[in-house]
DNA sequence: TGTACATCAGTGAACGCGCGTTCACTGATGTAC
DNA sequence: TGTACATCAGTGAACGCGCGTTCACTGATGTAC
């Protein structure tokens, strides 16, 4: 773990060079960054990168798969188990959804648009998952506040509320130049959205 | 207009180069396709395309303009201009919405994906203008069968349906790899969130 | 504590490749008279 | 109708560039005895 001097070794390179795809990938879009320049902006020579990763689809996946656990502990912190009920707790959650993809484009792009094929990569996969896992828990919470007739599938409601935010997060709230205008923030349509469709779904008290 | 015999003069290269990037962006995404392939596979040389294009994203540009064009089409034709009543013609929007998505990756992927600045290019920025124009109708015409007490505004309905349909369709009906399992079609999810919304809004009917 | 040695994480030079772009050019087409 | 000429849309060779990748190598580190 040294740094300083940095003589023949790097001494953290793997993590110097996931840093620096970063921001490439800030910069210049999941496409746009290069195994070479990520080399020369963590200083080495550009043969020292493949000590850590067969090739650049693999750095790449491994910034998304740390995308999805910084997510993944984002959302969960906002879910906080539901507290102090299922409602407000689901609305802090559609706003650290929009906080993250807003405050780390780079991760969600490399998420969410990178063309990396998630579902083929196991690791990818769980981390995925496990981020989905959280929206999912918090629509199982929302769902059982709700009289048992009639409720909804827990899947659907989460698979709705991941859409939206999605949806909103890319059109809208992206770090970049691709971002739509639109005359409110990115927040109060994401929570008009949610207050609109608990009520469609019946919940009470919205 | 003349196509066969291709002596020197190529004839219809604007569109011929128009075409091969569709079908490059369709293989690789909007980042991986090439002037110089675009050339190549439109049977030219490496210079002729800029007797037509300034460079690589003029070409872009015109892609996902037509593509904006193409989508306003889809749209208008789907609304019907409300027939047979604003609800109907509204599920028809949505489906149409992913329908595109998915049979157009490309063009889908040119518009909202490319990284193009849209807001900068007047031209594309109108066209895409032009394809929000229709939901936005859509959603004023659906509002207007609200009583007129306690209607929402229409923009704000459009952008919920908007970046609705667009997170289901980036994360779920794309034509490519980086689609989503799903344990129901994108369409039945689009269409069950719209009338949960359409309930939660208080358009009577639902 | 010292030494020999294995292992690890870098170097740097080299390669082939495809891209974007420019250039002087040339064949084909359209038009004025 | 024919001819001269301007214009247009291509050619193809060339360039510099950065990338990905390989290779034999070497300096630094850790460990067995």
């Amino acid at each position: 773990m040294r740094h300083r001097g940095r003589g023949y070794h790097h001494g953290n390179l793997k993590e110097a060079l996931i840093a620096a795809a970063l921001d490439l990938i800030g910069e210049k879009g999941p496409t746009g960054f290069t195994f070479a320049e990520a080399a020369r902006s963590a200083g080495v020579s550009p043969a020292a990168p493949y000590r850590h990763f067969r090739d650049r689809d693999e750095l790449l996946a491994d910034v998304a798969k740390r995308g999805f656990e910084t997510f993944t502990n984002v959302l969960t912190t906002a879910w906080d188990e539901g507290r102090p009920d299922a409602q407000k707790a689901f609305e802090r959650l559609g706003r650290a959804y929009l906080g993250f993809a807003r405050k780390e484009p780079a991760l969600y792009s490399a998420m969410f648009e990178s063309g990396l094929a998630v579902a083929e990569n196991p690791e990818l996969r769980d981390a995925g998952d496990r981020a989905y896992a959280v929206l999912r828990e918090a629509s199982e919470a929302l769902v059982a506040t709700m009289p048992a007739k009639g409720r909804p599938p827990a899947s659907m409601v989460s698979f709705h509320v991941w859409s939206q935010a999605h949806g909103i997060a890319s059109l809208f709230a992206r770090g970049d130049e691709g971002r739509r205008k639109l005359p409110m923030s990115a927040e109060e349509l994401l929570e008009a959205a949610m207050l609109i469709y608990l009520r469609g779904l019946g919940v009470p008290d919205v």
